[in-house]
RNA sequence: GAUCCCGUCGGCUAAUGGUUAGGCCGCGAGGCUUUCAACCUCGAAAUGCGAGUUCGAUUCUCGCCGGGAUCACCA
């Protein structure tokens, strides 16, 4: 039997950083056993679902290399289909009108729920043939009475439910369009799709599909519940919790294998490992190695696993993306170092492109913004003469590759009796405008020779208004 | 409320009916260092609680506690 998976998103929305995951394994099952990977749009909620929302599905799964096989499939487009089987059913006697108006299904549940028992739709519609005037009816799913649905779950193990518990659930609403549990197994049976691996949330709706899948004459696929992520104080992983959506993730510069590293290890594990590669992934990925706990999402090793991977991207990517970054941050790439100097630069000291960005900011920019606290710090009048000093050498100084010019710092801290640091650190303030820079000849290099030389004056002028004001 | 699911360091997780319960992130200390990083070394840190089975339980069973999901003419 082939292997088909699919992820079937509704496009109510972003693509959430869950679903992804969900993807992601579907994806890897589908890869490892050589099988196929559908997607599928379940848009039945004419209400809810937009095309941006699509559009956001589909460019997410792009960005992230998660290539399906087979669609988009548009639920939508399956409505005829959907119509065959609902008259099959009313014809067998699987499914039946409910004329039960909404008022009158509120006044049950609340009835049941006062009686302390699980709200639930009581078949009084499910043996009669008459019909109501004035009202538009549903139409249910017959579900046996007796009995149970068992089924081995891949990650939650056996799972029984009693027929009893399960009620006659609407598949097709007044209006006539059919609901969510429907329209999934008929997609799931027509589309053969061999395992269904989807968020724990549809746990307890498997059963009343498996009983459909019977109505239908098919085969149930195998099912894969898999628990689901949950933000830092326990509740289900939402925007309050940061981002979610993927494409955020892309707006702030993570890599794509970074956060498919992160996710897939989020509830699955092959060992000690951390790092896996599309294709480790794809070799070593299986549904027995899913934990059954929900998992905590943990914004810093992502952080972390972004960094590893832009140590071990290729420069002229990373390029790209930080040139990308730069734009959206109003500067010109071309106004500054080559792109590829300020990566080796920065590369171990930016945990995303969108942090390297901000960080490079002054290399692509005449003007600069000093930090406060910085040059409050080691702008002061004691470090005029060693700035001055260092000032007149480098106007001197036409060797500016970075080895040369750290030589040359060092050498005006001696010559005037200062540590390194008292000449380092004020000039690494008066050119970057911040504290924290990679080390000052690579730093000065960067910024070229005449910036330097400029903020350095700057620097000059700053630090004599502050001792005149004192 | 009913039904179902889950429970190892702060987070992600590994492991076994018998180990000093391992790794990674984060955190702390040290090293390197003009700063910030990166990197290296070291460290603190967990089997929710209570019974039972057993020579022995974190692992198996039960109860409790805690957390979660579902109970829509949403998906």
């Amino acid at each position: 039997m082939t292997v088909r998976t699919r992820f079937a998103p509704s496009p109510t929305g972003v693509l959430h950083i869950g679903g992804v995951r969900t993807a992601l394994f579907c994806y890897l099952y589908a890869r490892r056993h050589g099988g196929e990977f559908i997607l599928r749009i379940e848009d039945t909620d004419r209400e809810r679902s937009t095309q941006a929302s699509v559009d956001a599905i589909l460019e997410g799964m792009n960005w992230l290399g998660l290539d399906h096989d087979e669609g988009p499939y548009f639920q939508m487009q399956r409505f005829d289909r959907y119509r065959q089987v609902l008259d099959e059913w009313l014809e067998s006697g699987h499914a039946y009108y409910c004329y039960c108006t909404r008022e009158e299904l509120d006044a049950m549940r609340e009835q049941q729920r006062a009686a302390g028992l699980k709200p639930r739709y009581d078949g009084r519609w499910r043996d009669k043939s008459e019909r109501r005037e004035g009202v538009d009816p549903v139409i249910r799913f017959r579900n046996p009475i007796e009995g149970q649905v068992v089924f081995n779950d891949a990650v939650r193990g056996m799972v029984a439910v009693d027929n009893d518990e399960l009620d006659d659930l609407i598949i097709a609403r007044s209006d006539g369009t059919p609901t969510y549990n429907f329209t999934v197994i008929v997609d799931d049976a027509d589309m053969a799709i061999s395992h269904v691996i989807r968020g724990d949330d549809h746990l307890s709706n498997t059963p009343r599909q498996i009983n459909m899948f019977t109505a239908l004459g098919a085969e149930p696929p195998s099912y894969a519940h898999v628990p689901m992520i949950l933000g830092a104080d326990g509740s289900r992983l939402s925007k309050r919790h940061g981002a979610v959506n993927v494409i955020d993730y892309r707006e702030k510069g993570f890599l794509p294998e970074a956060l498919l590293n992160y996710l897939v290890r989020l509830g699955w594990s092959h060992g000690d490992q951390e790092i896996f590669s599309m294709d480790e992934m794809i070799a070593l990925f299986d549904l027995k190695d899913v934990n059954a706990a929900a998992s905590t999402f943990n914004p810093e090793k992502l952080e972390w696993l972004n960094q590893h991977y832009i140590q071990h991207a290729n420069t002229d990517r990373l390029e790209h993306l930080l040139a990308e970054r730069l734009r959206e941050n109003g500067l010109e790439p071309a106004n500054g170092p080559a792109l590829a100097d300020v990566i080796a630069a920065y590369i171990d000291r930016a945990e995303t492109i969108g942090a390297m960005a901000a960080s490079t900011a002054y290399l692509f920019s005449d003007e600069i913004t000093l930090d406060p606290a910085a040059a409050k710090k080691h702008l002061r009048p004691v470090a005029a003469e060693p700035l001055a000093a260092l000032k007149e050498t480098l106007s001197e100084t036409n060797d500016w590759g970075a080895d040369s010019l750290g030589d040359t710092v060092a050498a005006v801290a001696e010559r005037c009796g200062v540590g390194m640091g008292k000449v380092g650190m004020p000039a690494r303030v008066a050119v970057t405008g911040g504290g924290a820079s990679p080390g000052l000849g690579e730093t000065l290099s960067l910024v070229g020779k005449s910036r330097s030389l400029a903020r350095l004056d700057r620097a000059l002028e700053y630090i004599e208004a502050r001792r005149q004001s004192q």
